[in-house]
DNA sequence: ATTAAAATATGACAAAAGTCATATTTAAGA
DNA sequence: TCTTAAATATGACTTTTGTCATATTTTAAT
């Protein structure tokens, strides 16, 4: 479903949503063992998602990564976008080109509307409105 | 979502449900370019799936591929498992252990009910099932 | 029996995904 | 201004996935 990648990805931005702020910066060593990515990974991919614009960074002493107030107003969608590419999700499951709501390949139905439903959610849903859930203790982060 | 070996494995079985039977075998340089698959790279998924039990076949001369009973009573799910492995949609999306209905990861709730039912939907339909509905023209092949 | 047509087995190779290490740049604080 | 702490950039390396080729085995038909 997503790629390595993409989950720790996820993970590392829900956990600063929770828990940094533009004041209170966290260093890659102090992200990667709470959620449980091996450190030197996470830090390439936290570079990504910052040229992305999904997260915000400082460097230098007292330096770290956070997210801003634009960043919060991400979706899951835009993080797997900048990580994996885009188009994961929109296409075809059996990847054929001429499949529609028409003309539909045997999974179409299978997968539609559940499928679509979901993908709706990583579109709609920001990194804010899951953060709040979290601290409404709706859902639980040990990542 | 699926590996690109799967969706392969499961456009062949699909294309042998409707155009192959025990007295008319499908030799795979004649499934290979209907189902759009490079040839040599699709004997070796027929292979797996045939020593899997998937799919039947039979050497030789007038030899080649096709569902017999039995095979035509298989899901997608056990085509993917064959191919990928097991486990690949029983886990949390996030890939985390303590996941669960009580204790959900801040995903959980986005992707069930409707992830639950997408997966229930691949290992119900039997391959039998999808081949009368693409005889009934409700869903298509051109694969 | 011999031949030819098919799947099967095996393995080489390429591309992508995942992992790790190190040198460079930036900025805070003494 | 110097030192030090952080992100950033770069690239080597490994593993997995995808692809292709070839030799072997089986079996139908002559």
């Amino acid at each position: 479903m997503f790629s390595n990648s993409s989950k720790y990805a996820i993970k590392a931005v829900l956990f600063l949503a929770v828990n940094s702020s533009e004041s209170h910066r966290i260093m890659v060593k102090d992200l990667a063992a709470p959620i449980n990515v091996p450190q030197a990974y996470l830090a390439k991919l936290l570079q990504e998602l910052s040229r992305g614009g999904i997260i915000s960074s400082k460097k230098g002493p007292k330096g770290g990564f956070f997210l801003s107030k634009e960043n919060v107003q991400y979706t899951l969608m835009d993080i797997v976008n900048v990580i994996d590419g885009n188009d994961k999700f929109n296409s075809c499951l059996l990847s054929l080109e001429k499949c529609n709501a028409d003309k539909p390949c045997p999974l179409h139905d299978l997968a539609s509307p559940s499928r679509s439903k979901f993908i709706q959610s990583l579109n709609q849903n920001t990194i804010d409105e899951f953060s709040i859930q979290i601290e409404q203790g709706k859902v639980f982060l040990p990542l």
